[in-house]
DNA sequence: GGCCTTGTTTAGATCGTTACAAGTATGCTT
DNA sequence: AAGCATACTTGTAACGATCTAAACAAGGCC
């Protein structure tokens, strides 16, 4: 067996390497490194030995800059810690890299001063595209400032400052938030509910808005009332909606089921009956938003409109990628669908 | 007001643009760029008010190739979906920014056939450093091969193969797990209790085993018997946990309390007992390993063993570049501390 | 005037790759 | 033997930045 001794190589191996070390030209390595079908198949053959045997790694930003292209996409995220993004860039990540593209993170901690820094960074890597995922109290303005009018523009989930999402002029992509609770609603109302709560979230936040209205507008749809004591605001925690949990039985007529606005305030919910010795599930149906990993291992499991957030991500990527391939169409804004998932958490209503 | 009208530039804007733009070279150019001492402050003046005029945003990449430098490091996950390592993709995304590298993100989903995809798609990148927190059966030639002997390698969290993270000639960044559960332990027989269980995870998880030895010799180190019934095994999820929490008190004497394998597996021990009519954190305690956000708010809060996850990821990040910065060193193997979180879950024992 | 100094600017080569146009064989016609 | 298509192969100039060494200008000194 021959020793294959290396040259102790300081430096990286490059095409002129190769082709130095079987005596062909560096164009005839670039070709067969790209699978060209005009090479012969002995020098083919030949030139692979020698980049397997000096251990040759593709250059592939020197690629990049010859040929003006870019394989990567820049993902800004504007908080990584919370499930639901991790979620969605490992989604996004999973889409780009099937179409060998790869993902430039960046997470903003929802800080717009960090989200300007972030971006203004990662564009000068030169991304073929970017994902935006805005922290909150983004500017449109600035944000374009960093990105520039080339650089193809996703954004995800909220709307950017105080621009409406539909005529924005970058791509969109947010979730179906008043169908969610639409659903949500009817469901109950199916179940035999006549008087519903939606419970948890704050007034100014759009999310929120939007998903009360969805509430709102399939009691309408039923023909039932809705009485002031019906709409209880609280943080989104876990904590302070366990606290809020009373201010649903103040007045009568007290409702028999209520919406929330995503499930840590549905399961804050349910431990704020539980406390008040009331059994969620049983004598009071709750439906959650968001689907996160432990509403299907509490108890009781909970009722919820699933987002599949890592779907999302998939979606965005292909987004993006669609409009990389078509620079010029114009902007497209898309809304995620979104589905009732029925668990335990959401009863009949006890019989009077 | 002089009308500033921009070329309507199809083209990125490059160095060259400015220099014609202001009759200047293009070294002059990007010596302003760099901030150089070299340059006359007219010319800096005039060569900035042309940049901005023309938008110009700086290539990294062509540079990064002139320069024989990096300014980006791989980062590939196992799996980016699991709160854990989001929170430590968060800290090292966030400790490279403040270094000015970007952050590669390549996730794995625990496929170590998607890691060697991963890895040979993410080195033709060039990245400065790669910090990898290996899929379950990654196999480390395989690895090793993917990644090359150059670039700086830092694993993080489980040793690559069969080897031990103590030898290997990469740098490793690894849990204290047997100190924590040896805190874990500690913290109940000082609280009283002698007859304490180890519930939960598989026998041959490098993990589990290591967390099971810290266990191990607290319980020694005290002259505490372990009788055989208290290693109860389990997957490391809620529902098999709860499960499986009768198993504990098949046999007398029966445990008090229970050092669990992690959070999850504590926190489904509490509902298994609860729907056995025990009361954990008042007749039974129960200390758990991870400190997952859900810990703090489950009833009763979880008494646990806190890895600060954000932490671990700013410390990876700080580790690749200490070695980027010194590539002869030798391999480094650190140890991350824990640290004990006391909440109502770990009572005294009930006086018997 | 010649020569050195200090401060500023620049031409030209270079990083590792790809595009382009032009080159060299080889075999097949006629 | 010339002509010509076919099948490869390659020299050279980019891509957009940086580096090096050299050039230039202005002033001071002898």
């Amino acid at each position: 067996m021959p020793m294959h001794s290396k040259p102790p190589t300081r430096r990286k191996v490059t095409l002129a390497d190769i082709a130095a070390g079987c005596d062909v030209s560096r164009a005839t390595v670039s070709l067969v490194l790209r699978g060209s079908p005009l090479v012969n198949k002995r020098t083919r053959a030949k030139v692979e030995a020698e980049l397997k045997r000096q251990g040759y790694v593709y250059n592939r930003a020197a690629a990049n800059l010859r040929r003006r292209t870019s394989s990567s996409i820049a993902l800004v995220i504007n908080d990584l810690g919370n499930p639901f993004f991790a979620e969605f860039a490992a989604g996004v990540d999973e889409a780009l890299g099937s179409a060998s593209y790869v993902t430039l993170l960046g997470n903003t901690g929802e800080s717009p001063e960090r989200q300007q820094a972030v971006l203004s960074s990662l564009i000068e890597h030169g991304p073929a595209g970017i994902i935006l995922s805005p922290a909150e109290g983004s500017d449109d303005a600035r944000v374009i400032a960093a990105v520039g009018r080339h650089t193809p523009l996703l954004v995800f989930n909220r709307s950017l400052g105080e621009a409406s999402a539909d005529d924005a002029p970058w791509d969109t992509l947010v979730l179906d938030n008043e169908r969610g609770t639409h659903l949500a609603t009817e469901h109950l109302i199916a179940l035999g509910h006549k008087r519903i709560a939606f419970f948890g979230g704050h007034r100014d936040s759009s999310s929120c808005r939007q998903r009360r209205q969805g509430y709102l507008d399939a009691m309408k749809a039923a023909n039932l009332a809705v009485a002031p004591g019906w709409l209880v605001e609280s943080a989104p925690t876990r904590l302070e909606a366990a606290r809020q949990a009373g201010a649903l039985f103040n007045r009568d007529p007290a409702p028999t089921a209520a919406v929330c606005y995503n499930d840590a305030v549905a399961l804050g919910l349910m431990l704020g009956l539980t406390s008040r010795g009331r059994r969620p599930g049983e004598d009071f149906a709750i439906v959650g938003f968001d689907d996160i990993a432990e509403s299907s291992v509490s108890v009781p499991p909970l009722t919820t409109i699933a987002v599949d957030p890592r779907d999302r991500g998939r979606q965005a990527a292909e987004l993006v990628l669609a409009r990389i391939g078509h620079p010029d169409m114009e902007a497209t804004h898309t809304t995620a669908p979104v589905r009732l998932v029925v668990r335990d958490s959401s009863c009949r209503p006890a019989s009077p």
